[in-house]
DNA sequence: CCGCCTATCCTGTAAAAACAGGATTTTTTG
DNA sequence: CAAAAAATCCTGTTTTTACAGGATAGGCGG
């Protein structure tokens, strides 16, 4: 038998904090530590305290979960962390995983599941919700997958930026630009960008 | 002084049932019935008793929650409905409040909210979320109005058509196309298709 | 009936994107 | 480390957009 497991929450939706909380309230062998609704107060509160579990949204007002997550993972290397959200976006299931996530957990989880996924995750081991794993093939197949430096251009582009406007903004050659617009358009099998931003917008690849 | 509304909710998420559950437990006007996760269970539910008060969710696995709202509301008139959702999507809302609900509250709504909801509500009146209530002005507010040949023009764009393609299928000359192009621009603000398509597609006027 | 809006069409120029077909240098990773 | 992947840069040409500044005809409502 371990110690009590403090528990940490950051997500927007009141409703889930204390979904969560209810559900795992009468659970003695896990210490409740409270919640933060943005990136921010969550960081805020891992200056002072520090969870040994993480449940965290992927869509944060301030933050993307995503971003947040490598963040306290390089401050806080021993904190585990579960990605939560509603949908099953595999794009942002793996990018929450490539930042140092242990798990990933739907918001229609059950008691039983979030249990499994709270044991599992502080065993050192990695829990992905049924469903997620599910379509985890199923969106990789169609999604194409982007490097950093293209989802960066392609966030520009929708933008409404110009090939040279974006080559300065990231001081490199316009033709680098063109390069990846380019590769763009073979990824996403477009004839353009009108179509390759609706494309991307399709395909979750543009936040915003 | 009422007597305790009863209450009941329809959403496939566990944790948001949960969190409504929790919020309102101690609320002695209140009475919580139960829950269904999807509308057929609901639909059962109702033949045997029956609410005063459904917080329906507008994703459900077998059935949209507006079409499950136009259902009941025919079978139960009586019956109010509040439309439950994580995003703010004013179509979604407006669909919602034409099949008979008579407010909408976003998932990350305070227990005050919630409250005021119930009580706006069961007294005949509509409540909309203050933040669904504020993006309802501003989408309608600073989208632009696009005439019928605009909004054909804009959707074949998105589509990757080129100005003289869009022109030969609608049997007009590329001059009047790009007219159309040039006034969408205007229109929205963007400097080109790229900025064009993403706008368009963030306030809603494109399908697909 | 007379604006106003919509849809249509025009000329011309400059800028940008799309297409072709490379090459080199980092960075990542097995 | 060595191969693979990613990011960078190049020279061209052709096509398409963007921008400027118009005009004309039909419909609809005050």
């Amino acid at each position: 038998m371990m110690t009590a497991a403090k528990i940490f929450i950051v997500d927007d939706h009141y409703m889930v904090i204390e979904g969560i909380h209810s559900l795992l309230q009468h659970e003695t062998h896990l210490e409740w530590m409270g919640h933060a609704m943005n990136a921010e107060s969550c960081l805020a509160f891992l200056r002072n305290r520090q969870p040994e579990l993480i449940f965290m949204d992927i869509n944060l007002p301030d933050k993307s979960g995503i971003d947040l997550c490598k963040e306290v993972k390089q401050k806080y290397p021993s904190v585990f962390i579960i990605g939560l959200s509603t949908f099953n976006q595999q794009s942002f299931i793996s990018r929450m995983m490539e930042n140092g996530a242990s798990g990933y957990v739907l918001k229609n989880a059950s008691k039983d599941e979030l249990l499994l996924a709270i044991q599992m995750v502080m065993r050192g081991r990695i829990y992905l919700s049924h469903e997620a794993a599910m379509t985890a093939d199923k969106k990789s197949s169609d999604a194409p997958v982007l490097t950093r430096r293209e989802k960066e251009v392609l966030e520009l582009i929708a933008d409404g930026l110009t090939t040279q406007e974006i080559a300065d903004k990231l001081f490199v050659s316009a033709t680098t630009i063109d390069t990846h617009r380019k590769n763009l358009l073979t990824k996403l099998d477009v004839p353009n960008v009108a179509a390759l931003v609706k494309m991307a917008m399709k395909l979750q690849l543009l936040g915003n």
